[in-house]
RNA sequence: GCGCGGUUAGCUCAGCGGUAGAGCACCUGCCUUACACGCAGGGAGUCACAGGUUCGAACCCUGUACCGCGCACCA
């Protein structure tokens, strides 16, 4: 039963998942029908997350697998620790992008989307999903995701379908949707409306003008108001020209009109306070069918808009025959051109404007007077306010209880809190084909509108009056009832029943607005309650240098290459693909870095590696390397630590009898409880660095380097000791499995089976034997009061005096192999010290090659006497003997840098102690614990003076 | 403009009122029968800056600088 000497993670994986398959491991303890599983137990409390949907046509990056690395962590724990854990997965149909992807790949093969219609190019999304519809969900698998595949949903699912009209019917019903023409932000590219959060703008604006442009009084060519504007060739629908009704300077020209340069229309002035007087001229031009602000002001004045734009932006048959059909920027530069050759071109200024692109076209967003769908977001904010327990008062939103809704890092409630305040009207209707129709039907005749979950009776008695509205809902009118519609929701399901409301919600902070803060909505809305408890908002992943990984940069870390490793060839990929301007530096660093690859580490190393940065901050550098530095190492130290635990076992005797606990059993054993209690409380507390770090010590620090190192010596002390050693190892090492699982779920489930099968070869267990046959269903074990704090100081003082002996012997020059003899004390302070070294000397004594470990009541007679070296230390008092080859002017340094230090602290110690107001107002523990700092300083400082003269007179 | 993070060892970060820490990198010595993807040891920091609160500040408060993120935005 012995382990090959290197960690296959291709073969771990695979095998893990056999098991987990034939055990049906992530299935929920009742099955969608509402029957237990087999076996199942139906009085487990649920514990459910759903996964934040990916884009159905989109692969695994770095932060789909922190995220979801994040969430099997919590699931696994859960499930552990004797919940009903059910994670639900699936993919989002991401209406414009997945519709921008598949109309490129028709455009390549030469077919225009539109010429083959709404119905045919839909089929094509369908096929493109049907292939690659499932790699993102199959990449989940290789990063351990313990997911239930059963229940895995697509936004567009007919029940999913369903539960997206039933809610735009019932806030239809509640007048919480309505239909208006507004303008909205659009996107010439993709040619649909688009939602105020979809629209990015750089903080410090892009480059631009300030245009001046003069327009001739109408009654008297000779006077000109000066409007100025970024936007020249919006002027063709202008319907106004507005000042500031106290600006002294254009009194005299409202009411007046104005001829519209380069058309032969004439526009009234008017007077209006939305304009500022410090602005440009202080002359505004009124286009309020291009822009938000300007439709406002024509709305108070009565103007009707003229939109002069085609659905690409273009310039319609609404301007003059010069500029019909010019692209706006095209459009842009001749109306400028035509300006200045008429003399109405007065300045241009250069000057950074604000400009809003779409997000996923990147394109400068237009604005466009449109008839849209609209949610009114403001009661539905106001009750989400409320279930977090905010509550208002005198126009003013404060913080008041509670509430249902913990986030983590409790920073972020403040941040969604302030979007909620200021919430605006979201605009739900998409100019696309892919996504959910809208569900409403509009007269032809009359134009009265029906909505309906299914066909509406008028529309089905007299189909030809009446004609479904042809656009689709913005994705995120489907996202924001995930929680719900996939547990089948509107339908009362027994999943609906019972896994809802969800437990924790794992997501990036760039998507609480989009999604979190609407999910919440839909929940309060339509269930009357928050779809989840807590809220983890994951940091952001970097790259090495700080910048957001991204497909345009080719700067992302790929998540299966981390894995399974890649070439030189396939690393540089991404790069050469984005083209990025530092694209030749960006593939020297790869090139020099990993001239021969990378070295696939495994999805556990992966896993351990991103749970280890999981810090606070809102950011997470990550480099290839990282994997190598932090996850690799670790799963190898690990691996080779059993391999060690597996020899040990299967070197001992299957029976006979077996030594009780030796103080260094008993010291590994209340670590490991101590580690327990730690993982558990950081788990508990969404502190996954803090997971990470607790496991890594101990396995490191406290295992590999110390219990198993004495349990090597102890495995050749006689048959008993060894068993109990063995026993030891096993156990220490099986609790290992079961706290290391949920980060590194696949090694430790390989090793399970064979370390309970090896054991009971060996009749090893006590107590502690887990059942289950699966690690991922065993039980995660208890924060037991095992542990010994004051075994665990004397032990940690053990260590000391290890470390002390290996560095005098460095120190004086003398072979790594020369043995040493150590006598020792125990100080007043460390009472038991010298029990314990007694009770494990032998081992200790070979770990430090210690020639021999005395213990003394006293000072030894010949201390005074040339030869001995002492060792100080607040717990003892050792001495040990370098003998003549001894080079002694480096521990003369050492001493004196200990002394040093030891003066120093005891100085602040006493200039602390010596202040009356330190006495009189610190908590009296602290001063007590000065009080016995000083007194340990004070005896070290007594025994360094001592040991300084001694070497003093050597030289 | 408003808000939120960050600034601690060469690098990445933890610590958040009472001895400045880890990993990596670096230096020295070791192929010691789990592991050289390793072991043992070592050096390395005015905790961004300036004030304040406190007996005591990396930690709390105020301000400044720089980096990052978000929201808003005057045509």
């Amino acid at each position: 039963m012995n382990l090959p000497p290197r960690f296959d993670a291709e073969a771990v994986e695979r095998e893990a998942w056999e098991r987990w398959t034939r055990a049906r491991a992530f299935e929920s303890e009742v099955d969608p029908e509402g029957a237990p599983r087999p076996g199942g137990d139906p009085d487990r409390e649920p514990f459910t997350v759903v996964i934040p949907p990916p884009n159905v046509t989109g692969r695994l990056h770095m932060g789909h697998a922190l995220n979801n690395t994040i969430q099997d962590v919590l699931v696994r724990y859960r499930r552990m620790d004797g919940r009903d854990a059910l994670w639900v997965p699936g993919t989002d149909h991401a209406g414009i992008s997945t519709q921008t992807v598949v109309r490129k790949h028709l455009d390549a093969r030469g077919v225009d989307y539109r010429a083959l219609g709404r119905e045919a190019f839909i089929e094509q999304v369908w096929a493109w999903r049907e292939r690659y519809g499932g790699v993102i969900l199959e990449q989940l698998r290789k990063l351990g995701a313990s997911c239930d595949f059963r229940r895995t949903r697509f936004t567009l699912d007919e029940g999913l379908s369903r539960a997206v009209r039933r809610v735009f019917c019932a806030l239809h019903d509640r007048g919480l949707i309505y239909r208006g023409k507004r303008v909205v932000n659009w996107c010439p590219v993709d040619r649909t409306a688009l939602s105020d959060d979809e629209v990015e703008t750089a903080p410090e604006g892009e480059p631009g003008h300030l245009w001046s442009i003069a327009y001739p009084l109408a009654d008297d060519p000779n006077e000109r108001l000066v409007v100025a504007t970024t936007r020249p060739e919006t002027l063709f629908g202008d319907v106004a020209v507005a000042v500031h009704p106290d600006d002294e300077r254009y009194r005299s020209f409202v009411g007046r009109r104005v001829r519209l340069p380069l058309t032969d229309r004439t526009i009234p002035v008017i007077a209006d306070h939305g304009v500022e007087r410090e602005f440009g001229t202080g002359a505004l031009k009124i286009t309020p069918a291009h822009d938000p602000h300007d439709f406002e002001i024509g709305e108070r004045h009565g103007l009707t808009p003229r939109n002069v734009m085609n659905e690409d932006a273009s310039l319609n048959r609404e301007v003059p025959p010069p500029f019909r059909g010019l692209d706006r920027f095209r459009a842009r530069d001749e109306a400028v051109r035509a300006l200045e050759a008429e003399g109405l071109l007065e300045a241009v200024t250069p000057r950074r404007v604000p400009l809003g692109r779409a997000q996923r076209s990147g394109a400068p967003i237009e604005y466009r007077l449109s008839d849209q769908w609209f949610v009114r977001m403001r009661p539905l904010a106001d009750r989400a306010l409320e279930a977090s327990g905010w509550e208002k008062s005198g126009g003013e939103w404060t913080k008041a209880s509670e509430g249902g809704l913990r986030f983590h890092p409790a920073r972020w409630e403040r941040v969604y809190a302030r979007w909620l305040i200021g919430i605006r009207d979201w605009t739900i209707s998409r100019q696309i084909w892919w996504g959910h129709r809208i569900p409403a039907w509009h007269h032809r005749e009359t134009g009265e509108v029906r909505v309906g979950v299914d066909t509406p009776p008028e529309v089905r008695r007299d189909p030809e009056a009446w004609r479904q509205d042809e656009d689709v809902l913005d994705t995120w009118f489907s996202s924001w009832l995930w929680p719900m519609s996939t547990l089948g929701w509107p339908e009362e399901t027994p999943d609906l029943a019972r896994y809802y409301p969800t437990s924790v919600l794992s997501t990036d902070k760039g998507i609480l607005f989009f999604w979190v803060a609407r999910m919440n909505f839909a929940g309060l809305e339509m269930t009357g309650r928050l779809p989840y408890r807590d809220v983890y908002i994951h940091p952001t992943v970097l790259d090495e240098r700080g910048a957001v990984m991204s497909k345009s940069k080719g700067n992302g870390v790929d998540p299966l290459a981390v894995i399974s490793g890649a070439s030189l060839d396939e690393l540089k990929r991404p790069v050469e693909e984005a083209r990025p301007s530092n694209a030749a530096e960006l593939l020297r660093r790869i090139e020099r870095a990993f001239p021969s690859g990378f070295e696939g580490v495994g999805a556990d190393a992966l896993r351990f590696t991103l749970v280890r940065l999981c810090s606070e901050g809102q950011e997470m550098r990550l480099s290839l390397a990282k994997f190598h530095e932090i996850g690799r190492r670790f799963l190898t130290k690990f691996w080779n630590a059993s391999r060690f635990v597996f020899l040990s076992i299967s070197s001992v005797d299957a029976d006979g009898e077996i030594a009780g606990p030796s103080p260094e059993d008993r010291w590994i054993r209340s670590r490991a409880a101590s580690c327990t209690r730690d993982v558990r409380s950081a788990l508990d507390g969404f502190d996954f660095a803090g997971v990470g770090s607790v496991l890594y010590r101990f396995v490191r620090n406290d295992f590999c380097d110390w219990y198993v190192e004495l349990a090597k010596a102890r495995m050749r002390t006689g048959p008993a000791a060894a068993r109990r050693t063995a026993a030891t190892l096993g156990s220490v090492l099986n609790r290992v499995l079961h706290l290391l699982h949920p980060v590194a779920p696949f090694v430790t489930e390989m090793l399970y089976p064979r370390l309970r099968a090896a054991m009971d070869a060996r009749t090893l267990w006590e107590e502690d034997r887990p059942g289950a046959e699966v690690l991922a269903r065993s039980r995660f074990p208890a924060a037991d009061a095992m542990s010994e704090p004051e075994l665990e100081d004397r032990f940690a003082a053990l260590r000391r005096l290890v470390t002390a002996v290996r560095k005098l012997r460095a120190d004086a020059g003398l072979p790594p192999d020369r043995k040493l003899p150590v006598e020792v004390r125990e100080s007043p302070e460390l009472p038991g010290f010298a029990a314990l070294v007694e009770g494990c000397r032998a081992p200790v004594a070979a770990l430090g090659r210690f020639s021999r470990l005395g213990t003394l009541a006293e000072a030894p007679a010949e201390e005074a006497s040339a030869g001995a070296i002492r060792i100080v230390d607040p717990g003892f008092v050792a001495w040990t003997r370098l003998g003549e080859a001894a080079d002694l002017s480096a521990v003369r340094k050492r001493v004196g840098a200990q002394r040093r230090r030891i003066a120093k602290q005891a100085a602040a110690c006493r200039r602390r102690l010596a202040d009356h107001r330190f006495v009189e107002r610190a908590d009296p523990a602290v001063v007590a614990a000065q009080r016995t700092r000083l007194a340990s300083f004070a005896s070290q400082e007594d025994r360094l003076t001592a040991l300084a003269a001694q070497l003093e007179a050597r030289s």
